[in-house]
DNA sequence: CGTACGATAGTCT
DNA sequence: GACTATCGTACGG
């Protein structure tokens, strides 16, 4: 089984949507061939209240894309050198999305949000980007179980300014099966 | 091992 | 002009 995700998929609340995509796959395609990457680790950013997300600082030119449909890509330059990928979840106008932040390309771990876009070749180009098309970049459902029980939950990395929010244990990531990647940093 | 810090540019005030 | 959902290197123990 090998299905690509949907819209009515991350249409859902993003916490559970963000947990589900654990052990899900991401596929690159360019020009050259395909990568396709186990996901091990993932951040969600809930809504205008939520005061590490993007969004809280409301609606401007680049946070609008977390505004519109489910299913499509938010990526952004951080620190003026890294990329970071992120897929928009819930309604339109409830401003939502879930960072990628580790994969396992044939049993090798690329752990980190900026490493994994310079591995897969993903910068700006691909912001709002449909996701749910199969196209350049898209989700799948590979059919792999991943049982609640290896999914670990931790605070998000980063975010020290949200105040409480930064309590939320918004962080899933894979104990990995290889052994590879159980630090947590 | 651990912690500290600089690089570098887009975004918002 | 300040800040940043990071990473790699440098250095101390």
């Amino acid at each position: 089984m090998r299905e690509v995700l949907s819209r009515s998929y991350f249409a859902g609340p993003t916490v559970e949507v963000a947990r589900s995509l654990i052990g899900k796959y991401l596929v690159r395609e360019n020009g050259h061939g395909q990568i396709a990457g186990k996901i091990v680790e993932v951040e969600a950013y809930v809504g205008s209240e939520d005061k590490a997300c993007h969004a809280s600082k409301g609606r401007t030119q680049r946070t609008d894309v977390m505004f519109g449909p489910p299913g499509v890509a938010y990526v952004y330059l951080i620190y003026g050198m890294y990329h970071c990928l992120n897929v928009v979840t819930e309604g339109e106008d409830f401003p939502a999305a879930i960072l990628i932040r580790a994969i396992e390309i044939e049993g090798r771990l690329i752990d980190g949000p900026g490493r994994l876009c310079r591995e897969m070749g993903i910068d700006r180009t691909l912001n709002r980007i449909d996701l749910t098309q199969g196209d350049a970049l898209w989700f799948e459902d590979r059919g792999q179980s991943v049982s609640k029980k290896a999914i670990g939950t931790f605070p998000r990395i980063g975010i020290d300014y949200a105040g409480e929010w930064a309590n939320k244990l918004w962080r899933f990531r894979m104990q990995s099966e290889t052994g590879a990647g159980r630090k947590t940093r």
